[in-house]
DNA sequence: CCTTGAACCTCTAGTCACTAGAGGTCGTAT
DNA sequence: ATACGACCTCTAGTGACTAGAGGTTCAAGG
C-alpha cells in the first residue's frame, strides 16, 4: 500500500495534482485508513503512471479519459487508441512547424539588435510594432 | 476614430479580448462616446497591433507589459528588449526540442498500431502504460 | 507510552489568457 | 419610428493545475 506522497515520488506527479485527478474522476477514489488518509495499491500506481506518461506526451485530460476507458474495456478494438495517438501526433507536428517559423523570426529579431542603441531605433521594437517587417505570416 | 469592433477586425484580436487587455492595464482606457462606447485613435490601433504581434510570437502578457514600457520610454537602452527577445527565442527552441522528441515517440507509437487488435494487445496502450518501452526520456 | 514533526486532510481562492452568456443600451440605416 | 447589429457591464467558466489556511494523523525516537 502506498500513501499519496509515495505515489507522488514514484510517479513524479505532485500530491495536489493527484487529489485533483481524483476529484475530476480521472483516478478512482482509493481506500482510506481509519484516519481518512488515502492508501493506493499497485493498480493505482500503474494508472497514475499511465496518466503521467500520456500527459508528458501532451495528451489532454479529455483524451486520457478516453484512453483509460479503452483500457478498462480491453476487448474493444484498439483503432480508437490509434486515432487518438494519430491526432496527438498531428497536433505536435503542427506545433513544431509553427514554432520553427517563430524561431526564424525571433532569430532575425535578436540578430538585428546590438543592445547599443535606444528603443527608439531598436530593431526588436520596430519589428514588433510593424508586422510588415516579418518575412512570412504567422 | 475606430469602434472596438473595427479595431477587432483590423487587428484580428477579439472584442472581449480587447476589453480584457484594457482591464488588466495592457491598453490604456480610450475615449468614450456620449453613449459610453469606446472610440480609439490610430495610436490605440498601433498599440494593439504591437500586442497582437508579440502574443503571436509567444511573448507572455508580462513580457509585453515590459516591452510596452520600453516603448513608452524610447530614450532607454534597447538592450532590455533584446534580452526579452533572446529569452523568448531560447524558450521557443527548448519547446521545439521537446516536441521533436515527443514526435518521435508518437510516430513509433502510431506505427506500431495496426488498428486490428483489441486494446488488450495494442502497442499504443502498452507503451503508454509502461514508460520503459520509450526509447528516450521525456 | 508520549511527544514531535512531517505528511496528510479539506476547503477556498488564485493562476493565465481568455471565452461565454445574460441582460440591457446605443448607433445608424431605412 | 423602428429595426437590428454592435456595443455596454457583470458574472462565471475554461484547463490543468498551484498556493495557502487551518486542522488531523502517522511513524519514529526517547
Amino acid at each position: 500500500m502506498f500513501s499519496i506522497g509515495q505515489l507522488s515520488t514514484r510517479t513524479g506527479v505532485k500530491v495536489p495534482t493527484i487529489r485533483y485527478y481524483e476529484e475530476i474522476g480521472l483516478l478512482p477514489a482509493p481506500e482510506r485508513t481509519g484516519g481518512n488518509q488515502r492508501r493506493y495499491g499497485v493498480e493505482g500506481l500503474q494508472r497514475l503512471g499511465f496518466v503521467k506518461h500520456a500527459r508528458d506526451l501532451g495528451f489532454s485530460i479529455e483524451a486520457i479519459t478516453k484512453l483509460l476507458e479503452l483500457q478498462d474495456h480491453p476487448d474493444c478494438t484498439c483503432a480508437e487508441a490509434g486515432d487518438l495517438a494519430q491526432a496527438q501526433l498531428l497536433a505536435v507536428q503542427s506545433k513544431i512547424a509553427r514554432l520553427n517559423r517563430l524561431q526564424a523570426e525571433l532569430q532575425r529579431l535578436v540578430a538585428g539588435c546590438h543592445g547599443d542603441g535606444t528603443t527608439g531605433e531598436c530593431y526588436v521594437m520596430a519589428s514588433l510594432a510593424d508586422h510588415d517587417l516579418c518575412l512570412d505570416e504567422h
